[in-house]
DNA sequence: GTACGATATTGACAAATGTCATCGTTCCAA
DNA sequence: TTGGAACGATGACATTTGTCAATATCGTAC
């Protein structure tokens, strides 16, 4: 159970795990199973725990004014899937996090992640984790002040083909910020050019 | 010079500084002027420092195939300016980094990040830094997914009034994803209104 | 097995935004 | 001081994308 989280840390961070530190991580972490469409998250309520998904697939939506659900995230297998901001500042969340897939999780408080956090392998992990969260939303928002549909689609296929089989179409539409009919048609024109 | 920086970094700590930190850091940042228009990075090139302004304003930028320049990040005075991909993975950049108004900086090459990233404060100042570079980055990209020209620039005002006596109008448009001319008539519908 | 809900496609039309051109103003540099 | 570049506003029109409705398909819960 712990053994793809472990495989993480070791490839994201410089430092060795000892036989403590594994320890002290096992007993950080809680085992969480999601069914399919459960919530990890609600709006309105503290986002309580990072999670670090060990199978299955989630997404982080908001809700806009007109009730429409805009998706924020997208996470898989090997990911983390938690709101930061909720998580850090212990306020109310403005999203959803809701399991795709019937999905396993180790999750971490807080209080335990300032635990584990004496670890220098997990410091320099989520060190790296950070950074390469940032650069991947700074990207994203690259494509999406400056690509048409088609392109921010393309893009997202060359980036994560994965996903295009595990979510359906009009999540990735919301994910790309255009509209599900526009996809699909955007795809249309992909297939053919 | 270095009480600007002194006063950020206590401020997003919570360990205090010594003085034998304090002469750590005033060895590891070198000063650097630019005038208005000059470069702090340029396409291609590698992003050698990561900059903190202390006067002036920076705008970072990518250029895109049919040579339009989109506007990815502002900064002014308390703001780091670099491309953070660039600098950690010495790749070329695909952004430039220009100075708008004529600009002083500290700046900080990675190996000197990295001696100082032993000051227990440097640390937790740049922990806290990246979270919520990635919770405002992650707060935009929803903006920009879920929010029409309008809205976006409402928000835009909202989150950060001064910039918008600090740059020009077509830099904000291109910041918000939107051409000149209809920013121009969103703020004529909102003065209006 | 069937019925229903979720998904995806397509057409017709509407709305938002972009593009291009023009003009007036301001501001800075020669 | 003045001329030109940068900036911003506006009109006419094009393009992209969204919205709404109809339909087909597929999977799955009962």
């Amino acid at each position: 159970m712990f053994e793809t989280l472990l495989t993480y840390i070791k490839r994201h961070s410089e430092s060795s795990l000892s036989d403590e530190d594994i320890m002290l991580i096992k007993k950080s972490f809680l085992f969480k199973s999601l069914k399919k469409k459960e919530l990890f998250l609600e709006q309105g309520k503290v986002c309580q725990y990072t999670g670090f998904i060990i199978k299955g697939a989630t997404r982080q939506f908001s809700i806009d004014a007109s009730g429409i659900e805009h998706v924020i995230q997208l996470s898989i297998e090997n990911w983390w899937s938690v709101d930061r901001e909720s998580f850090l500042m212990k306020a109310p969340s403005v999203y959803n996090i809701e399991a795709w897939e019937d999905t396993d999780l180790l999750v971490l408080s807080l209080e335990n992640l300032e635990r584990i956090h004496s670890i220098p392998a997990i410091k320099e992990m989520f060190w790296q984790m950070n950074q390469s969260n940032f650069i991947a939303s700074q990207k994203r928002l690259n494509y999406s002040i400056s690509l048409p549909a088609l392109e921010r689609y393309e893009e997202f296929l060359k980036h994560y083909p994965e996903f295009v089989q595990r979510f359906p179409q009009h999540t990735i539409a919301s994910y790309l910020g255009i509209s599900k009919e526009t996809l699909s048609r955007v795809r249309n024109k992909y297939v053919h050019k």
